[in-house]
Order: structure tokens, then C-alpha cells, then sequence
DNA sequence: AGAGGAAATTGAGTGGCGTTCAAACTTTCC
DNA sequence: GGAAAGTTTGAACGCCACTCAATTTCCTCT
């Protein structure tokens, strides 16, 4: 076996401090002002090491983002396990799902890669794992309370699509911190439509 | 010397030739390639006199979103004016706010303006105004549906606010070009979301 | 028609950015 | 100990949006 096998864990840390400081860059000074040379700065290193970890910008802001859905995807495996009923952890999974407020980052992550698409196939690819990700969570939770009457009967997987769909579109205006919306008014929103879309009929 | 023998073309509305070569190019090539210099290439400007015109780049990108929306504001007005059902108008309503595919210049724009957003509250209040023109005619043509008998009765801002949500979800995978979607199955999903919201119920 | 001011237009310059790269330094391993 | 591999630097490069002083074209008033 020519298997190098070597953990280096050293590696590990200095990645993991670059993506976190741009994070906090994102969070405190938005996206215009994420310069490699600052994050650099920040973690003391010179801009050709940022670039030596991550070869570009967009591969690191795509690794962020990775990362970051990882933590995120923690937390939600935390709330999908609880003993609450399916509709309540539905309704925390899209707190979680849903941006803090203003220049979430990881939301202004997904927001810029987005636009960065120049039809590399293998990011586009990446983006759709991370969602997926989301997408199998959703999709159990609602067959689950499906299953046990909680919810009307419904195509889970179509279903989750649509609500994916309705989370994002109410995501981007909370992101940009459009006048008028609000993250509290926004998850009424969500429930509503939760409401309407899930509770099943009133049995005679 | 070398003065030229005739006097320069004068551009009858060189900021629409801006406009549109910007679109063009977006359209054929993606943001990532447009540039200043490049827009005033195709039109026969310099750079410098692309940005006499705008101010900035940000400045060109919104205006030229703005010129968009104006064009298909004209195009709705026809459809909404039309003599069919609402049901049949509000599809075809749907119909022209969906991206036309892959790279829709006008999504593009949308999207990238997005991410530019620094803040700027005059900036982000034109976004919302662009947002409105498109809700007020969707609350108009809910409303009629409504009044008419054709949709259960439903609150048609809360609704429009829900369908916008919905849309804007999904469209941004059909503009980046994400795996697995298609115009025509994004449509039927949100033709099945306005049969399951808006058909009245059976009647006995 | 012609002068003179306003508008239009240019292109060279500026500064900042992501990225490259050769060279220097450090660690690993035989 | 020393070579190979991995790490780190910072100067250099090319590209970009943007500025600006200088020039040309247009318009208006007499």
C-alpha cells in the first residue's frame, strides 16, 4: 500500500481560522470589502498564503460556505433528533434555515456565489450538495409527521421543493435588509403558509 | 491633425445603446465578463465616456435593470389588459417574472445588484420600487380574481407577498443553471401552488 | 455668421484587486 | 546530515473601475 495516510492535522487549523475571519468580515463589513490581503491580515498571513490554501477567491468562498453549512447542518441533526412534534421542528429547522438578519454571511455566501456561475459544472454541482443536504432533512421530517396524521397527506418531496423555494425567496430580502421586511413578520409568514398548506382537513 | 473628416456619429440615446449592449452581453457571455471598457467598445464609446453617462458601474447595472423592468412593465400591462380569465393572465403574468433560462440578464442583474447592496438605503429603496411595480399588479389581478368568483377569498397582499417569495425561490436556480432544473417543471410546480391556494373549494 | 460657453469625449493616469512565482525558510524522513 | 517535501513571503503582473485635464463638438445669443 503506497498509502501516505498522514493526517496532517496542521493543515487543518490555519484553514479553519482564514474562513472564520471572513465570516466575521462579512458579518461586520460585507462582502465589498473581503479583500484576501485583509483576511490575510487578520490571521497573519501574507495574501500569497490565503492563496496557497484555497488557490482562489471563489474556492474560498465556496469552502467557507461549505464549512459553514457543515456547522450549520450540526445544529439542525440537534434539532431534527428532538422529541418535539414534527411541526415544531419544522418550525425550528426554518429558524435555522432562515438568515439572522442583515449580511448573514452564510447567506451573503450563497448569495455571491451564485452570481460568480461561470458554468463551471463541478461548483455548480457542489452548490446543489449543499442543498440537498437540506433537502433530505426536510423531506424525512415531513414524511415522518406525515405518517403519523400530524400533517395532510402529501407528496413530501414535491412539497419540500416548494418550501425550499418560499424560504429562499423570503430569505433574500432579510439578507439585504430590504425596508419593510422584518425576520419576525417573515417566520409568521412561513407558518402561515405552513398552516395552510400542512394542517390536515377537519375530520368529521 | 487627423481631425476627422466628418463629425463623430452622434448616438441618438447612447445611454439605451449602454444599456442594451450591457444586457447583451450579460445575456451572451455573463457578468463576469462585462466590462466598462468592453460595453463602450460594442457601442463605439470610450471608457471613460461609458462612466460620464453613469457614474459607476453599480450605477450602470441598476439603471439598466431599471430600463429592463420599464420594457416588461409594458409587456404585463398587454398581458393584464387582456380580455382572458384571471387565472389564464396571472400564468402568463408568471410567466414573464420567471427567468428566461440560464444567465436571464435581467435576473442576473437582480441578483448581482443583491450582492452590491452596501447599504445604501437610496439604492436598496429603488430595488424595493422595482419590487412594487410587479406586486401592485399582482394584488390587482388576485383581487379581481377573488371578486369574480374564480379564486377562494384570500387576503391578495399577504398572498402576492407569498407567491413573490415563491418565485423569486425559483427562479434563481433556473438563472444560475442549477443541475436539475427546468423552466417548464418550475412551472407546473408553481401552477400546482396556485391551483392547491386559489381554487375555490368544491361546491356542494 | 461667429463668438463663447456648455456639453460631450478622449485616453492617459491612479490605485486597488486577485493572482503568480521564484526564492527562502521549515519540517519530515531516510 | 541532508535531500525532498511542504510552507511562507512579498515583489511583480495584469486587469479593472474610476479620475481628470485637455480637446472637440454643439448650442445659443447677438
Amino acid at each position: 500500500m503506497t498509502g501516505p495516510a498522514r493526517p496532517r492535522r496542521r493543515l487543518k487549523q490555519p484553514r479553519e481560522d482564514v474562513m472564520a475571519a471572513a465570516m466575521a468580515t462579512i458579518a461586520e463589513r460585507g462582502l465589498a470589502e473581503l479583500t484576501i490581503a485583509g483576511i490575510g491580515r487578520q490571521v497573519g498571513m501574507s495574501s500569497g498564503h490565503v492563496l496557497y490554501y484555497f488557490g482562489s477567491k471563489d474556492e474560498l468562498l465556496l469552502q467557507t460556505l461549505e464549512w459553514s453549512e457543515e456547522q450549520l447542518a450540526a445544529e439542525r441533526r440537534r434539532v431534527l433528533g428532538g422529541p418535539s412534534a414534527p411541526r415544531e421542528r419544522l418550525d425550528a429547522v426554518i429558524d435555522l434555515y432562515l438568515p439572522d438578519g442583515r449580511r448573514d454571511p452564510r447567506w451573503t455566501l450563497w448569495s455571491e456565489i451564485w452570481n460568480r456561475t461561470t458554468a463551471a459544472e463541478d461548483v455548480l454541482r457542489r452548490q446543489l450538495d449543499l442543498e440537498l443536504v437540506w433537502h433530505r432533512d426536510l423531506v424525512a421530517l415531513l414524511a415522518e409527521g406525515i405518517s403519523r396524521g400530524d400533517f395532510r397527506p402529501l407528496d413530501p418531496e414535491r412539497f419540500t421543493v416548494r418550501l425550499r423555494a418560499l424560504l429562499d425567496g423570503f430569505g433574500v430580502p432579510l439578507v439585504i435588509g430590504l425596508p419593510g421586511t422584518d425576520r419576525g413578520q417573515t417566520l409568521e409568514h412561513v407558518k402561515e403558509f405552513l398552516d395552510d398548506a400542512l394542517t390536515p382537513a377537519p375530520a368529521g
